[in-house]
DNA sequence: CTCTGTGCAAAGCGTTTGCAAACGA
DNA sequence: TCGTTTGCAAACGCTTTGCACAGAG
């Protein structure tokens, strides 16, 4: 059985033609704003519509299965489920990428001395990758 | 002198008592949305308009005295800039504080094993205050 | 006096909604 | 077949723009 097909299902969504494109695409892709999604999507699907799109993209952020990533300043992307990370974000090519940061010991920290209850955290590094830097 | 007229002469900006109430707003209140600050400028100016209240806050935005906070799934908050630091937000009563975290340790690791330049860092946390804790 | 800021109305842009037709199960 | 999804067009909400008048320096 096809695994996209089944992270469909499994989340109580009907497999359409659209839908396999999207998970495909962000899983393939990592992190995809809208647009991209959009413009990859076309190239398959020529009359699909960016409702289609903004529907999709609702349904599977309720089901859970997909994340929106938010960054500061630009649009969020999208990205498929995975474990807890944050991410870093080249302002040059706009690279976006997984990293894992263990942050734990700062929620444990700041409960504890401000009394709150954390229920979720948002971490994003800004700066300019390796590639870009040496293209200076 | 008027330490709000000062800081926007400083920044290049001329006093007006719509941005002068804006600021005494913002330093008073700590971390206020478009809205609230419409609201609260509504009281003094009736005649205020948002477009004013738009215009003012991108031009301090620009000249970096006010900062936006972007905060996952809610609408941005402005705050006059401070040291660097991270944001404690309560997701029942939309309380924002403001935490110190270092995370230079981070950031150092992070642009050693990846190769990056980080120029700037967001880190929010989202949860439940001590008072609404204690409200259940 | 000159240039910037204000307030209004209109335009813009990204996202959502309503609906009829098409499609998945 | 029945309920869901699609694509279109219209509506929406927030933000920006253009313009004439008012106000700051």
């Amino acid at each position: 059985m096809d695994k996209y097909s089944d992270l469909l299902k499994r989340h109580g969504l009907k497999v359409t033609p659209q839908r396999l494109e999207m998970v495909t695409q962000l899983d393939v892709n990592g992190h995809m704003s809208i647009d991209n999604i959009y413009e990859m999507l076309l190239l398959k699907y020529p009359s699909i519509s960016l409702a289609t799109i903004y529907k999709n993209i609702n349904s599977m952020l309720e089901k859970l299965f997909v994340r929106e990533v938010k960054i500061p300043n630009r649009k969020s992307v999208y990205e498929l489920t995975k474990e807890y990370h944050s991410h870093l974000v080249c302002k040059k090519c706009n690279e976006v990428m997984d990293i894992s940061i263990d942050i734990n010991k700062f929620v444990d920290e700041v409960e504890e001395k401000n009394g709150y209850e954390i229920s979720e955290t948002n971490l994003v590094f800004l700066g300019t990758c390796k590639k870009c830097l040496e293209a200076n």
